[in-house]
DNA sequence: TGCAAAATCGAACAATTGTTTGAATCGTTC
DNA sequence: GAACGATTCAAACAATTGTTCGATTTTGCA
């Protein structure tokens, strides 16, 4: 029960339904089919997770899927997108919040990142909002193949990001748009790609391992994170001398 | 019939066999299998690709493929190593000949950078060795879910890529292990990341639109690509100031 | 308690998957 | 030209996929 209360918490829509769970004592069937997607779309990716094993799993009937979701596609769509709705949303309010007080001209750039990633890094020690399991979900589905999980993602992904873009180009005004637009997107790749890697967010959270409470914790990943990233955004393109050591490289090929 | 030249001569290893083909003027069924494989995989994965729809694509018989490759591993297992151990190749050739020739002590991370990335930029030129088309594909293989790719790309991957560790460990002595690691890890991922996507890869060949030839546009790409890269590696973590900004943005959360 | 809606269940559906089989065909060599 | 191995072919294999069906059980409300 204690199971079921974490989970219909975490996913508030699935709450407004004609009538409450039949049975106190018996995790709703819903659920449990939610938490066992989210487990198995982490291992296997979209296509390799069966019906089968997600019902199994979640010691339900098969057939309960399409009676409670109507199809394996939309059970995906909303096990992303109950999640990743409050993400983005977050993201989006913090950088309100930062534009309303005002950045810190010598760190504008750093202060971007840190309103990208925060709320991540806060999702991710919270069990009960999916925890990093969902950060790693996240991560394969940004990497999925499948046509229908790129086009699902690419909606959201469009829409809320031009803030970002804006709120960047107008912290780095001597870089191309261009340029941005590469680097933005190298950045967001990176990002989701090693969310879904297991040793790279060991990784990262070692970087953190040192701190005492929550706080401390995100800001010793970001203090790794914004410099590094930062330093990638802000660097300049066409140093003649760089450009020198590169054709070095060149005549040696 | 050109085609097929054009392609045993990017699959070299397919030619030591005991019979040459019997038939001058038609494709060989290997070959042709080979260049629909590759196709298919770069659009749908390596989960969504079937035999079917390869041999129907490559116009042979459903039966061809686990007649001359064994099965659908295999098959995939060689169209990728085939490519990809030549890239490889290249990659360490090159790393050899840069240290026995000395780094520009100025600029060490940008001709390691330039060292990892032209051959692949020369690749992607080359028709006869996959083309961008190619690239595309490798940057699938690595965003793939799959377990058997996945281990397939981590035995050829960890032997290779040691060697550019240690070169930038000693090119950037004062960065901890540990962020050279993660710094590293996400250029990785983004790279192969950014080739799997579409409109990232038309944004890089934007950058070399205006060269004159061959050896211009790698140059153009890596003035863009290098400084970029390179100042991630460089780039000093835990200085206080940026600390204090990144604080400012955990305050208003 | 009785009734209607909601939910669960076992079973089967048609479609697709990778692989195997055995006969037919092709090319080479004696 | 006969014989032999290599290759191609149509067909079927068993397994798995997402989905649907009708009957049964459970639930909430009268």
């Amino acid at each position: 029960m204690g199971f079921d209360m974490q989970f219909s918490s975490s996913f508030p829509a699935l709450k407004i339904r004609e009538r409450e769970p039949r049975n106190e004592g018996r995790v709703a069937t819903k659920t449990r089919i939610l938490a066992a997607t989210e487990k198995l779309f982490v291992i296997h990716g979209f296509d390799a997770t069966s019906l089968r094993a997600i019902t199994t799993e979640a010691g339900v009937n098969l057939a309960a899927v399409n009676y409670h979701f109507g199809s394996k596609e939309e059970l995906f769509a909303l096990v992303l997108t109950n999640r990743l709705d409050s993400l983005n949303l977050e993201r989006v309010r913090l950088l309100d919040a930062l534009e309303a007080k005002g950045f810190d001209a010598e760190h504008t750039v750093e202060q971007l990142i840190a309103t990208m990633f925060l709320p991540a890094l806060q999702l991710a020690r919270n069990p009960e909002r999916g925890g990093d399991d969902f950060l790693k979900f996240l991560g394969r589905a940004y990497a999925d193949p499948s046509p229908f999980v790129r086009e699902l993602l690419a909606d959201r992904y469009a829409a809320q990001d031009s803030r970002f873009v804006q709120a960047f180009a107008k912290a780095l005004p001597e870089l191309a748009a261009q340029d941005l637009s590469m680097r933005l997107h190298f950045m967001l790749d990176a990002i989701s790609s090693t969310l879904a890697s297991e040793d790279a967010r060991k990784l990262m959270s070692a970087l953190a391992a040192t701190s005492k409470d929550a706080v401390e914790e995100d800001a010793a990943v970001l203090a790794h994170l914004g410099p590094f990233l930062a330093g990638s955004l802000r660097a300049k393109v066409n140093q003649s001398s760089q450009q020198r050591a590169i054709r070095a490289v060149l005549a040696s090929a």
